[in-house]
RNA sequence: CGGUGAUUAGCGCAGCUUGGUAGCGCACUUGGUUUGGGUCCAAGGGGUCGCAAGUUCGAAUCUUGCAUCACCGACCA
């Protein structure tokens, strides 16, 4: 390529709007642009960077069996009904109307699709197990587009789905996928890390994420110190203090807090710890149709916060997870947020393991202005349960029972589950077994974000001038920069020579040919993150010599001219 | 959806308080100059001032409504 025939598009100064580093970058490089909130135009070298994501995941998904296949973006209402996700899946599943005024959907996800298609095509238990990909393009109608193509609207995923006749095959593919996918992050030079996490919306049994590794994440993730046990704080169990609960030292006192309502505020006008300070939050209850909601009290210690998907997964706790009004609140508490507290409320409590481990703690007394000194479980509170419904923090013990967890952040750039029977049985996905039986199948799902994964890589591969590729996905393996090549004919010559034996030897090159002074090219090398740079000037000709230099920083080296096909295609 | 802020040339911004010919830097075009890290000089081209309504002799500027974009939160994964 030359770029005096390709669409750079580098911007000296970053956009207004992007925050992010990976997000400025791709602006300023000229990967990509932005059509709406949320979607984007791939220009010529961030679509380069994407396929060959692209490229690298669909080779190992063909390695591993898994065989690729293509489903359309535009699904009919119908099969949305039939999974029952049409109500579940909320308003971020885009509906739309053709011309005749059937609904259809922009597919956020494929199972329906698939598994529908499955339920057609399979019949017997002799063509399983079947696991299918495609790389398609999502859409998903968030709430709050951010971060550029990292949480776009529109993206490119890559979902694989597999099909099984019992829990034992799914869980042998899975652990082939779960390999496949550290394998496509390796080559993908990434530092990411495989994490236990929640199953979430789409529902089943077991399932990890992986992460990439950086500050700007939206996930943490928690690490043991001393194991290899990484999870979602989603999921990371909080495991309940060692030991007896201290026995009650202290009456119970009712003390007035005037004005004050938060945790911080409490310890301070009382001049205790926040962990001697109980939190209560009121949320509602499951309710059949037609009834009033009840209202559910959770205990946790002050300087705990609420997880609010371990507390969906508690019979009877409303999902999703919805807090008790104002009104509610005064119904169920007789007072304000603020003065909550577990001792006489008259409603079903559930307090988090730390907080039930508490003695002499100070919680609301469910008087507004008021709170309690002294208070006791068992003594105070005689009917209460005990769950895991805090999220970890730093410095607790790992739940594997060796070490203690590390808080980091991470982007989800993949997710593996064990979906089980949900979407097969609600399909009708079923073949005859060797009994000549109908048996539904068990599935497993495996996405990977590819247009996430360019940000990711980004983000973990950068500094102050601009995008350092890893080697794999770089949109250019060399960059031929000549110096004043249209003054010097035989700077010219050379860069010319080199640029064609390079393009000869199959090497991904561009070069360039612009007439620009150095500063410019280097700066836009530098930027679009080039791995390897060739320098042409005068000043090494006499010798029959050019430069060598890699992004990532590193001495200049020279090289013959006569070398650099061969070390360039060694690297 | 709640909170905050923004919207003036492709990009970054000023002008608005106090209404009166729409500006600066980068980018772009032309000529010259320079040539190992975003040269310098000169001359140019490019704008329904987000949209709509209102006030006014006159609106980028004042008023109202709407839209779009971003960030924080909630949500989602």
């Amino acid at each position: 390529m030359r770029t005096s025939q390709y669409l750079l598009s580098t911007l000296k100064e970053t956009p207004a709007n992007a925050e992010v580093i990976s997000h400025q970058f791709m602006l300023r490089a000229g990967l990509v642009r932005s059509v709406a909130s949320g979607l984007y135009t791939w220009l010529p070298t961030g679509l380069k960077v994407l396929r060959k994501v692209e490229n690298i995941v669909r080779e190992e998904m063909d390695r591993a069996g898994v065989i690729e296949m293509l489903m359309p973006l535009v699904q009919p209402a119908d099969l949305w009904e039939e999974s029952g996700r049409w109500e579940d899946y909320g308003p971020e599943l885009l509906r739309i109307k053709d011309r005749h005024n059937r609904s259809f959907v922009l597919g956020p996800t494929h199972e329906e699709v698939i598994t529908k298609l499955i339920s057609f095509e399979l019949n017997s238990y002799k063509q399983l197990p079947l696991s299918v990909y495609q790389v398609q393009t999502k859409f998903r109608d968030e709430i709050r587009p951010r971060f550029g193509v990292m949480r776009g609207r529109e993206f490119l995923m890559k979902d694989a789905y597999s099909f099984h006749l019992d829990q034992e095959c799914l869980e042998t593919t899975y652990q082939k996928m779960h390999a496949a996918y550290c394998k496509i992050f390796d080559r993908l030079g990434l530092d990411y890390r495989p994490v236990l996490a929640d199953t979430g919306s789409i529902g089943g049994d077991a399932s990890h994420e992986f992460h990439v590794l950086a500050e700007s994440g939206e996930d943490d993730i928690a690490f043991s110190d001393s194991s290899d046990y990484a999870a979602n704080i989603e999921k990371a169990e909080a495991l309940a203090p060692v030991g007896e609960r201290a026995a009650a030292t202290q009456a119970l006192e009712k003390v007035a807090t005037p004005n004050v309502h938060t945790i911080e505020e409490v310890a301070n006008f009382l001049n205790v710890e926040a962990n001697k300070v109980a939190k209560t939050l009121l949320v509602l209850g499951e309710c059949e149709d037609g009834e009033t909601a009840p209202v559910i009290a959770l205990v946790l210690r002050g300087d705990h916060e609420l997880n609010e998907v371990k507390a969906e997964k508690i019979a009877g706790i409303a999902t999703p997870l919805t807090f008790a009004s104002d009104a509610q609140i005064q119904d169920a508490a007789g007072c304000d947020a603020g003065s909550i507290g577990p001792v006489g409320l008259n409603i079903r409590v559930i307090a988090d393991r730390t907080a039930a481990h508490l003695a002499d703690f100070v919680c609301g007394a469910n008087e507004t202005g008021f709170h309690n000194t002294g208070a006791n479980f068992e003594r105070d509170i005689t009917d209460f349960e005990v769950a895991d419904i805090r999220n970890i923090v730093a410095g607790d013990p790992s739940p594997c029972g060796q070490g203690t967890l590390t808080i980091k952040r991470g982007i989800e750039v993949g997710h593996i589950f064990q979906l089980g029977d949900k979407y097969a049985k609600a399909m009708g996905a079923a073949v005859l077994n060797d009994n000549g039986k109908n048996q539904t199948l068990t599935m497993g799902c495996y996405g990977i974000g590819v247009s996430r994964i360019v940000a990711a890589a980004i983000e973990q591969n950068n500094d102050e001038n601009g995008i350092i590729w890893p080697d794999a996905i770089a949109p250019f393996k060399v960059v031929i920069i000549p110096m004043n090549m249209h003054k010097s004919a035989r700077v010219k010559e050379t860069a010319e020579k080199l640029y064609s034996e390079l393009l000869a030897a199959g090497v991904e090159v561009i070069i360039d040919d612009r007439k620009e002074r150095p500063g410019v090219m280097f700066k836009d090398a530098e930027l679009i993150g080039i791995p390897h740079n060739i320098i042409i000037g005068e000043r090494n000709l006499d010798n029959e010599e050019v430069e060598y230099k890699h992004r990532r920083g590193g001495d200049k080296e020279t090289l013959k001219i006569t070398d650099v096909v061969e070390f360039i295609s060694t690297k």
